[in-house]
Formats: structure tokens, C-alpha cells, sequence
DNA sequence: TTGAAAGCGGTACCAA
DNA sequence: TTGGTACCGCTTTCAA
């Protein structure tokens, strides 16, 4: 518990003199500096986080928000971002604010306020107003993963690509009857999703489908994509040819329900989802990877950068998802083409 | 952005009064007490939180350290024990200490010795002998979930009664054949996983099974469990008539590849789980419910115990799995217990 | 019941 | 290049 005053008395020198050598900021003789840290080192000296915080404002400690940590996203994109701060020296305060609880008004109300950090990442978070303006008010730099249109920079991946790309497999593969799952079973569709129906339904109407047009609300969790695909492969007259999932979780507990009714995936059912989520290789999903990781790690350098120069301009990094094509996947069954045609024709 | 002196000087008092009525310590009148909470309120007085550390000491902040944070039990451990820390005001440092990376090291050289904490609650953590006696030297109170012999307090569930009751349910069904499948790939088995794996093993002994006893290695994770269920279950002949899991990500690693090979479960292989996992009950597992989040708010609790009198004895807290039966077990096929008798007796 | 003042452990300005 | 010293913002004796 030796303080810096004791590194000072043991080197021979002046408080000033030994924080400057520590700190490495002023001058300081190479021989002093050389005396500051043997004696820095024979001590154990560690500065309290707190003193320096105090004197110079600066917390060395970046906050993040995200609405759970145990959906692989998030996890991914908070396992990115201490690496990276772990890096950098900075420590991490994690704020779990799930939607709807008290605790998130708390952690917006009370926590949040009392700016133990320097700066803050928002993962996924779809702040409310009140929520937003809270944010604002704290006056420290944002950036936000998977952000919606929160004035700050962001860095996410491009969804609308993502899922459209997703779609035109499909179609590639002579798809027609593609449906989209995902959206969440609440009142309102999560962004995230939201944009991704969008791609997929851009690329169906660039495809000449705009008829075929079909969306199936699930949670986007693998047994909220399970329960869905139960409902909506049971009856083989509606059943599609291809399915497209909000996230690989939607698509995975489609494929484990297919499975479940005796459908084939991909002879009975192409799957794809978006994500390559760590369980997408085991059920041969084909997928548009993201890389939440890497998300996580562009976040804290965009913040970096911000609590440095405070003045740069907001920014956005967008990342291109990939295609993995794996085997959940393949050209449509020409007979079920047909039947669905069929279907079609009876239906006019 | 007001500080104390502000609210002092509003109410008309001295910063000492002030920080009586704010903290609620020390005598103060009714009067001035409301006078000071009102100051504080109109200017949104909100203290800083280093300024309070190093006058008093106190971090109000918890560490937490575990090496991984996107499996689904240290999630739920984590997001156990920040619902509690939000309830206390209390803020979460995270630590994410992979085993074997320089991050690891890293932290427990440099982070940890920051002491940016009032104590630790270290998840699953199995310390080294260097990396534990940094976790002595750092002089905080520590609890563990999931520990082992830190000789510090814990709180975990008594895994040898779990998986002995699992085994014991398996052959109250008629099971002999019985495998346990975990304990990771690497060099060294979990502790965890030893743990339950003693516990399976006793259980046998007890029923007279001891001839019986094989135990297949697997990462602890549904991909992991998968694997080995295909390598384990291929060969007929060395097939077993039931599985139990290390924990619910086998089990259910183990069922997706049973179905995928064509094996009914229950019918032709009853698998049970340690966990009560989220997709537990997607897959119809039947499995001991351990309650990871309880867990965490345990240990929360055995923390700030400590916290607030060092001199408390260190506590054990033990929590006991509860059997769910679900439909992944059944009892054994008469044939398949009598081909396992003949191929016992080929082999004797 | 209240106030003055001395820290808590650093940093950083200014003078030497 | 170094040292003295005034803060940073709050808590906590101690005296009034």
C-alpha cells in the first residue's frame, strides 16, 4: 500500500519529480527517471485509481450497456471489446439493462449519472427517448454496436446487404416460397430486425416475388425459432422451400424443428440465417457472417478515438457480411417447385 | 456538474453539514437535512464517485472474473449477480480471464493489483498457484462460484449429489450401460467435471455397477458434446443404453447427434444433463436444475457480508440440484439391456 | 447540531 | 530538470 510519496522518499526526489517519471509527462533525467522506477518496482507501487481520477478527470474506464449478455452477439461483442480495452490498459464497467425492468431505468437514472468512466458503448440498446436524452446528458462520448439512429457514431453490420445477399442465395438456388422469421413475439419489431425484413423483402421484390412475400414473427433465440418452425412447417400446404432467419438462432431452431417433422434440410427445406454463430458449423448452417468480435474491437477504437479528440466528427463503420454457404442449403426440389406452383395456380 | 460545495452553499450550510445529510451519518437536524437534500435534488447534484473512494476508501464497485462470459452458465452467473449489484447501487467491473492468454496474465498482474474493487467474486475462475496467491495478495474479501479449494468462501451446487442422482435416476430405470461424457479435451480434466464425474462413478459403484463405469471425453459445450456423441454412439456394438452429460451442453450436443444418427431418445438412448440450460426444456431434457443467477445473487450476498466485516469465517454455501424429469429419459428397452448382457457375457 | 480544516493520493502549474 | 504547492471533491475528526 505504499503511496507515491514513498516512491519519491526512496528515489531521493520530490513527489512532482517521481509522477512525472511515472507518468512518463515532463521532463525527467534518464538517471531519475531510472531511480524513480527501480524504486517504483521495489515498493510494488500501484497508484490508487481513484487519486488519479480525482486529479486528472479521467477514469481509465469505458462503460458498456447492452441488453443481455447471455445471447451470443452480445457476448461476442463484449468478449471483443475487453480484449481490445484489456489492451489499452482499461478496465470495463458492465451495465445489463434489460428492457422494461426497473434495474434499466436505475442503471439510466442513477448509474449512468455518476460517470465512473470515460466513455460508453451501447450494444443494441434501442434507447427510448427519455433513455436517449439521459445519454446525452451525461456529456461523455457514445458509441453504439448495432446502433439505431442515435446521433452518435456507430459501427454495425450492414443488415439490409446481409439479408438480401441471404435472399438472392435463395432465389440463385430457384427458391420461390422463401420466408422470413424473426421480429421478436412483442408488440414492436426489434431494428434489427425490422432492417432485415427489409433486405429480404427488397431482394424478393427485385427477384420478381413481391407476391411470395411471407414473414413469420418468432424470438430470435433458438427455442423461439423452434417453436415458430413448428408452427409454420406443420401444415404442408403453407410450408415453404426456404427459410430465412433473423439471426442463426431463428434459423438453427428451424432446422432442429424440421428435423423434428421428418423434413429434410436442404432437400425439403433450405435454412439460412445471419451471424455464423459458433453452433452454425455443427448444424451445417449456411449463413452471412458477421463478426461480433470485431465489432466489439472497432467500438472501443472508435471511442478511443473520440474521448482523445473529442472533436472528431461522428462516424460510421458498417461491416459487409459473407456468405458461407454450408449444407443447409440447396436447389430447390423441382416437385415442390411445381406443387407450389400449383398451390399458386389454385389460389388465382 | 456542482459538487458539494454547490449544494452546501445553496442550503445555506457548511460542506461538512451537506455531506452529513447526503450520506445520512452524523447527527443533522430535520430541518437542514431537508434543506440539503432539496439543494441537492434542484441542482442534480450527483457525487463523484472518485472523490468518495478516496476519502473513504470504498470503490463501491464489485470485481468479477471468469474466463469465459459467453457460456451459457457463467451468463446466467453474471447476470445474477449484477441484478443484485444494481438493487445495492452498486456498480461491476468485469474481468475476462481466458485460461492460457497473455489477457489472463495481464489481469491478474496488472488489474486486479488496481484494486478498483471493494471485493471479487471470481466464476468458475481455477486459479493457478501463482495467479492465486495474486488474488491473496490483492488483500480484498473473494467469494467463488463454481470453486474450488481457494480456501476462500463460495457457493456452489453440490455436484456430486446432482450427477449420483442423475445416475441414479438412469438406473432406476433399468440402465446399466451407462456412460459420462465431458471433462474437456485438454490435458486436464475441469474441476467441475471431476466433480461430476466422481459423482457418476459412485453412483455405479453403489448400484452394484462398478463393471460398468466408462467415461468418454468432450468439451463442455453443445458442439463439444456433439462430436463426441457421434464418435460415441457410431459403433452399435459399443453403443451405450444411456448418457449422462457433464452437463445440459452435452446432453443436448449428445441428442442432436443421437437424432441425427437415428437413435430414438429416450427409446434407444436416454440421456440425462446437469444445468436445467435454456434449451433444456426445447429438447426435452431431463436434467438436474442447478440455478446459476441464485448462484451469483449468493454470492453477492457472501461478499458484501464480508465486506462489511472482514472478520466474518469464511462461508460454504451449497446449493442441492433438484432432478427435472423430462422426456430424454426412459426406462430401458428389454432388448437392448438383454444384447447388452449377451455382449457382457461374449466378453467375460 | 454545525463548521473549520486536515487529509485521501495523486497531478500539474509555477518558480527556482 | 527539479521541487513546492495548490488543487481534484468528498469525508471525517475535533472544536465550537
Amino acid at each position: 500500500m505504499s503511496g507515491i510519496a514513498d516512491v519519491a522518499a526512496r528515489a531521493g526526489v520530490s513527489k512532482a519529480t517521481a509522477s512525472r517519471a511515472l507518468t512518463g509527462s515532463g521532463y525527467v533525467s534518464e538517471h531519475t527517471r531510472a531511480r524513480v522506477l527501480a524504486a517504483a518496482a521495489e515498493l510494488g507501487y500501484v497508484p490508487s485509481t481513484s487519486a488519479v481520477s480525482l486529479a486528472t478527470g479521467r477514469t481509465n474506464n469505458i462503460g458498456v450497456v447492452m441488453p443481455y449478455v447471455n445471447r451470443w452477439f452480445f457476448a461476442e461483442v463484449l468478449e471483443g471489446i475487453q480484449a481490445t480495452l484489456l489492451e489499452r490498459g482499461l478496465d470495463l464497467t458492465l451495465y445489463d439493462a434489460k428492457p422494461g425492468t426497473v434495474g434499466r431505468a436505475q442503471i439510466f437514472d442513477d448509474f449512468l449519472a455518476r460517470k465512473r468512466f470515460d466513455g460508453l458503448i451501447a450494444v443494441g440498446l434501442e434507447p427510448e427517448d427519455r433513455e436517449l436524452q439521459r445519454l446525452v446528458q451525461i456529456g461523455r462520448p457514445i458509441v453504439s454496436v448495432v446502433g439505431s439512429d442515435e446521433g452518435t457514431s456507430y459501427v454495425s453490420v450492414d443488415d439490409d446487404h446481409a439479408v438480401r445477399r441471404a435472399t438472392e442465395h435463395l432465389v440463385a438456388l430457384g427458391h420461390h416460397d422463401i420466408v422470413f422469421v424473426g421480429g421478436g413475439t412483442g408488440p414492436h419489431w426489434a431494428h434489427v430486425d425490422r432492417r432485415r425484413l427489409l433486405g429480404y423483402e427488397s431482394a424478393m421484390t427485385t427477384a420478381g416475388l413481391s407476391g411470395h412475400i411471407r414473414h413469420f414473427r418468432s424470438d430470435v433465440t433458438i427455442p423461439g425459432g423452434y417453436a415458430a418452425a413448428v408452427d409454420l412447417l406443420s401444415d404442408a400446404r403453407t410450408r415453404p422451400t426456404a427459410l430465412v432467419g433473423a439471426c442463426d438462432e431463428v434459423a438453427i431452431g428451424a432446422i432442429v424443428a424440421a428435423r423434428r417433422l421428418g423434413i429434410q434440410v436442404p432437400s425439403d427445406l433450405s435454412v439460412v440465417g445471419v451471424d455464423d454463430h459458433e453452433y452454425a458449423e455443427m448444424f451445417s448452417l449456411t449463413t452471412l457472417q458477421q463478426l461480433p468480435r470485431q465489432q466489439g474491437s472497432a467500438a472501443v477504437e472508435l471511442l478511443l478515438g473520440q474521448i482523445a479528440d473529442p472533436s472528431r466528427p461522428t462516424t460510421i463503420v458498417q461491416m459487409q457480411a459473407r456468405l458461407i454457404v454450408r449444407s443447409s442449403t440447396a436447389p430447390v426440389d423441382p416437385q415442390l417447385a411445381a406443387a407450389a406452383l400449383d398451390s399458386a395456380a389454385t389460389k388465382a
